[in-house]
DNA sequence: AGTGATCTTTGATATATATCAAACCGCGCG
DNA sequence: CGCGCGGTTTGATATATATCAAAGATCACT
C-alpha cells in the first residue's frame, strides 16, 4: 500500500473538476493548496464544522455520511480518486451537513475557500468547470433520490450491480468487484446490511447473480437490468 | 384569481437568481426570454425531454416529481414564484429526469438554454449567481435526501410543519397553511397520503398541533421541534 | 500458521409503512 | 337545494424493512 507522492500539479490535472484548466489557473490555484493524507477510518470533515475549502481524492476513498442526532448514520455518497468533495458548502458558505470520512488511506489535496472564491472570479473558464460540476452532482443527487424513494430494496440492489458493472467497464466481463465493505454499500442503498446480504442471496437464488465474498459474478445480465428499472 | 401582466423584467428581477443582475444583463436574457402560462394540472416538461432552458416561476406552483417506468411517481420538490426549475439539466445537456407540472395556474418565463449559455461566459456576475444557486440546490437537495434516509415519517412531518412555520414567517403566529393539497405533501415526504393523515392526527391527540384542514395550529412548536431533529 | 478484530450471514421477531376498500367531507355547479 | 367529485379520513390487512442476538467467515498482523 505504498503511496506514490504525485507532484501537485499533475493530481489537480487529472480530476475531473481541474483536469481542464490552463496552466496559469492551475498555478494559482496550487498557492492555496496543501497536501493532506488521512489514515483509514479517520475524519476528513464533520457534520456542523464550517467549510474551510473544496477537498479533491488523489488516491484512496472517501465516504459522506449524513448523520443524526441520534447516533444514525448513512453513507449518500462514496468518493473515489479525481472526485471533490466540499464544494456546496464552500460555496454557500454554510456548515458541512455530512461527515466525510476515509474508507482506506487517502491522499487528498485541500484547496482553500479564499483560493476558490478568488479564482472563480479571475477565471471564466473555472466558473464553468465549477458549473458543470455542481450541476452534474446536483443531477446525480437527485437521481440518487429518486432511485430511493421510488424503488423497493431489491430494485436499488439490481441496480447499484448494474451501476458497477457499467463503471468497471467492459474490460471485467460479467464480473463486479464490490467497491467497499457491503455494511457501507448497504447503508448508501439505505438499508442495513442484514437485509442487504439477504438480498444478494435472494438475488442469487434467482439465479442472477453469484456472490464470492466481495466478487459478483452476474449470470442474467438481462433479468438484473430489468429489476433495476 | 386574475393574473397580473407583471413586465418581463420585473419578473425576472424578482427571482432570487436574476435579481442581483446588471440592466444590461438582464437586458440581454430577455432577449431569449418567453412568457409562458400554465393551467393547473399541465406539464411543463416531462421526464426524458431534453431540456430547453430554464424555467422561472413569476407566479404559481410547480412540482417536480420522479416518476418510476411502473407508474409510481413522488414529489421532489415543491417551487413556488422566485424559483427555478430545469438548471442542472440545461446546463449538464442531459435529459429532464423529473416531471415539472403546475399544480396551480402558473405563469413562468423561459430562457432559453443557448441565452443561458451565452450569458453564462459574457456576465461573470450571472456565472457567480448560477453558481450559488446551484450550490443552494445541492445543498438542500442533499438535506432532504438525508431527511428521508435518516427519519420515520413522524420526524418528516414534524420537520415539514416546523419548515413551514419558518418560511411563512412570524406574520402568522403559529398558524401554518398547507401550501398545497395533503397527498402532493405526502408524496414529497415520500409516504402514502394515508400514512400522512394518520400521522397529523397522531400529532394532533399528542397535542402538538391541531389541524382544521388545510390549516396547522402549531400548539407546542417545542415539542414539534424537538421531533424534527 | 495463529489470533484478534472486523465484516458477514443467519434466524427470530418487531415495527414502520404500504395497500386495499369504503366511508366521509367540503364545495363548485346545475 | 341536491348532486357529483376531488380530496381526506378511517379501518383492516399485507408487506417491507429494521432490530436484536448469535454464529460464522475473512482478513490484517504477529
Amino acid at each position: 500500500m505504498a503511496l506514490v507522492d504525485v507532484p501537485l500539479a499533475s493530481a489537480l490535472a487529472c480530476s475531473q473538476m481541474f483536469g481542464v484548466l490552463s496552466e496559469s489557473t492551475l498555478a494559482r490555484l496550487m498557492t492555496g493548496t496543501t497536501k493532506t493524507f488521512f489514515k483509514r477510518g479517520s475524519i476528513v470533515f464533520g457534520r456542523g464544522a464550517p467549510a474551510t475549502g473544496v477537498h479533491v481524492v488523489v488516491s484512496g476513498q472517501l465516504t459522506l455520511c449524513i448523520n443524526a442526532a441520534q447516533g444514525g448514520e448513512h453513507v449518500i455518497e462514496i468518493v473515489g480518486p479525481g472526485g471533490c468533495v466540499g464544494e456546496a458548502e464552500t460555496l454557500t458558505n454554510g456548515p458541512h451537513m455530512v461527515t466525510a470520512s476515509a474508507v482506506t488511506d487517502s491522499q487528498l489535496l485541500h484547496i482553500a475557500r479564499s483560493t476558490i472564491l478568488a479564482e472563480l472570479d479571475r477565471d471564466p473558464l473555472f466558473a464553468r468547470s465549477m458549473i458543470r460540476d455542481l450541476s452534474t452532482q446536483l443531477y446525480r443527487r437527485t437521481s440518487d433520490f429518486g432511485n430511493v424513494m421510488l424503488h423497493k430494496a431489491t430494485a436499488r440492489v439490481a441496480r447499484f450491480i448494474i451501476d458497477q458493472l457499467d463503471a468497471q467497464g467492459a474490460k471485467t466481463g460479467c464480473h463486479v468487484q464490490l467497491p467497499m465493505p457491503k455494511g457501507l454499500i448497504a447503508s448508501r442503498l439505505n438499508m442495513t446490511q442484514e437485509h442487504f446480504s439477504r438480498t444478494l442471496r435472494e438475488l442469487s437464488t434467482q439465479g442472477r447473480i453469484a456472490v464470492k465474498g466481495g466478487l459478483i459474478d452476474v449470470t442474467d445480465e438481462a433479468g438484473l437490468r430489468l429489476l433495476a428499472a
